[in-house]
DNA sequence: GACTGTCCTTGTCCTCTGTCAAAAGGGGGC
DNA sequence: GCCCCCTTTTGACAGAGGACAAGGACAGTC
């Protein structure tokens, strides 16, 4: 089910197929958001000449880990995990993507996780060389580029804080939480009711749990009065505050 | 103990203060490791006249989680912990940074976690305002910040998998090794003896453990002759298949 | 050299979470 | 509407690691 359908072999770097006209940016859902942003209207059009739109569905991986990082990506709509293994098969989601963000390894050899949609989605995607050479000859997409790692980084590290030192309880309103904010559209508060696009078992992948622990927990917090769970994916948050409460200490 | 000395009060914005000569880049340790090692002469020597060097104690906190993000500085000498808290105090440690390492947030607001000396050490700081400005005005300067965040990025999720997914003994097994390859200089083959910049406490703030599971693992590991532990800080490595065997699965 | 404070180790118990197993629930296809 | 399969929930149990407590080792001081 999970077939191995390698976007880079599609994607051959002597020869980039954009897809679509020059003028596709303008009309681009996540264009103020993303790193290319910020680029004249040249520039961003010399960009997209060296990318193309790719659809992904739900459940393909895009990039596997340890593989050589051929290729990078802007998301344009829908959700991706980014996921790291143990040796022996055990997996820990390392990150979660939405539209705007970027995907990849650019400036490296190898790609440190696999990515994976979790919905259907749309990328924006380049050949890393031909996307590092242009970065490199573009500083303002390279600031970009930082600021949003720089981002993802103390993201990255507050979630390690979770990991290492947040029981189930904690674990599982946090992320809640998270995705209340994360899944809200620009500039809109935070949802009380939302379409999680995560299975059980990869809300446990993302928060280093087993997905019994995650079940009874969730189903515990609806117990309580805290959150209602109307079908397998909605979760609507009946009491912020109490579950910013169990966020921090259970 | 454990004394608030705000480096940023010594360093007001308005009037940074070198404190060498113009020269003084020519003999240092990191440079060419640094983020200033691919400036020209005449670049680094403007940004040399934007920061200072500064001594630092073990023990002393350089930032604080939450403040302001006033500061910036590369690694001279010495090691020093990131760490983040939850709440209710819990402490998780986030990062550990050597010579020729970068610490701050730069084009950020607040500082996401705190900054503390594991030895004496000595930095090279920066205002943020300062290197912000620099760094916008050089993109040289950016990209090799650029892929310092992004090695620091992939080394913060490779830790994401080990808090997430690994059990006490190989979570120790992992750190051990580690620590032989970043505490080896420059070029260097991993260190078979080395002494510890942490205590166990702080072992066991990285690892997300508690002490005593630390200091159980160790001696286990002593005891099945994979590791010898002279003294408190001292770690010799005696089987280094064996301790990469029980850091992938025990 | 004795003392003292801190850090580390060891012991015991307990609980949270993982493991294994089975039942229940939902969604898609027919 | 019914059925089947997969996901999720629930249950029972076990074990890893945490909490608490006490003892031991080491470094610095007097």
């Amino acid at each position: 089910m999970m077939m191995h359908f390698d976007l880079a072999q599609t994607a051959p770097a002597a020869a980039p197929v954009p897809c679509q006209d020059a003028s596709y940016c303008q009309q681009c859902d996540v264009r103020a958001r993303a790193i290319c942003g910020t680029l004249e209207d040249d520039e961003r059009a010399a960009l997209n000449r060296l990318g193309r739109r790719v659809m992904v569905q739900a459940g393909q991986t895009v990039m596997w880990e340890g593989d050589d990082a051929t290729i990078v990506a802007n998301v344009i709509e829908g959700t991706l995990k980014l996921s790291a293994s143990t040796g022996d098969g055990r997996e820990q989601i390392v990150g979660v993507v939405y539209p705007s963000d970027f995907i990849g390894r650019p400036f490296g050899r190898s790609t440190p996780h696999s990515v994976t949609a979790l919905t259907d989605a749309r990328l924006c995607l380049f050949t890393r060389g031909a996307f590092d050479g242009f970065a490199r000859n573009h500083p303002e997409l390279g600031h970009r580029l930082l600021q949003r790692t720089l981002d993802d980084l103390d993201r990255a590290r507050a979630w390690m804080v979770l990991l290492g030192r947040k029981n189930a309880r904690e674990k599982i309103a946090t992320f809640l939480l998270d995705m209340s904010h994360r899944l809200a559209g620009e500039g809109a508060g935070p949802l009380d009711s939302f379409a999680l696009p995560l299975s059980r078992q990869q809300v446990a992948d993302v928060l280093g749990l087993t997905i019994e622990t995650v079940s009874r927990q969730m189903t515990d917090m609806k117990r309580a009065g805290i959150i209602a769970l109307p079908n397998r994916r909605t979760v609507d948050i009946l009491d912020r505050d109490q579950l910013a409460c169990c966020a921090e200490a259970a």
